[in-house]
DNA sequence: CTAGTTTTTTAGAATCATTATAAACTGCAA
DNA sequence: TTGCAGTTTATAATGATTCTAAAAAACTAG
């Protein structure tokens, strides 16, 4: 299958052994046409639906956490409970739907440029995120 | 102690019953000159310095939820491993200090008004916050 | 004040997500 | 093809948080 030179090379270029188990897990999450936000429990699921072999827990996560190491995932946090993860790594915010406990892609330029009027001596901005909680109405 | 009676007064009003343990917590939590960012850990050690009587793990955590549930904290989420909690409860933002992993209040005024450009059917936006995270220089 | 009811505290067990371990396996370079 | 460093795996360990059930304390009515 072609696709999977994609994710071959992908994680060649990152310094990650392109392993089986490293492959089917990038197809799961990249070869689609919408971001995917997940829990290791979702991704879990998804692998035991859609994916021939098992792949360990532990596997699991060690690919996501490589993965968001280099640069490939997004954790974003809402809950103390469980990790999301985003597969779309571009700058954006999120939407956070208490009622459905979905996350939803907030992008950058959907949110007035934020300007912050006040700074910390001796330290650096490295992100600013904004995640807007959302409920039925 | 005339500070005591605030909390008794103040827990009274809530319907949480000011038991010895509860009126110890809020006296170290809310009579302070500034707002307490913590975690459980960070409390549970301060107890242990600041307390003349041992409070179990389990009060510990049940009296931070229901301080939270009736609003008289604030839990913020930044990693996944810990909960932090604040006790100023007013709307705020906060910086995220990566290096000392300290949470630092931005007070609303100190951000530029943010705007949604974006909204969701049938959802109404309960909360906006941000969080700037920063890093030595 | 006192008895009875309800809520809270407590120590310890249980849970759940995540991480560590150590042996078996695999990708890759020579 | 061989050898080794990097990976996977099952399982155990960890650590934060929640549950449990009995003892203690707070409240309420009399």
């Amino acid at each position: 299958m072609a696709k999977n030179c994609n994710f071959i090379d992908k994680l060649r270029e990152t310094g990650l052994r392109p392993t089986r188990q490293r492959v089917k897990i990038c197809k799961l999450l990249y070869n689609r046409e919408t971001t995917f936000h997940f829990t290791i429990n979702d991704l879990v699921k998804k692998i035991s639906e859609e994916v021939d072999e098992k792949i360990s827990l532990a596997t699991v996560y060690n690919t996501v956490h490589a993965l968001k190491t280099k640069g490939y995932l997004k954790e974003i946090s809402i809950n103390t409970d469980r990790s999301y993860f985003d597969t779309n790594i571009s700058h954006h915010h999120h939407f956070f739907d208490k009622s459905t406990e979905e996350l939803i892609d907030l992008s950058d330029e959907d949110v007035e440029k934020i300007q912050i009027k006040k700074s910390l001596l001796g330290k650096k901005i490295s992100s600013v995120e904004v995640l807007v909680k959302v409920e039925n109405e």
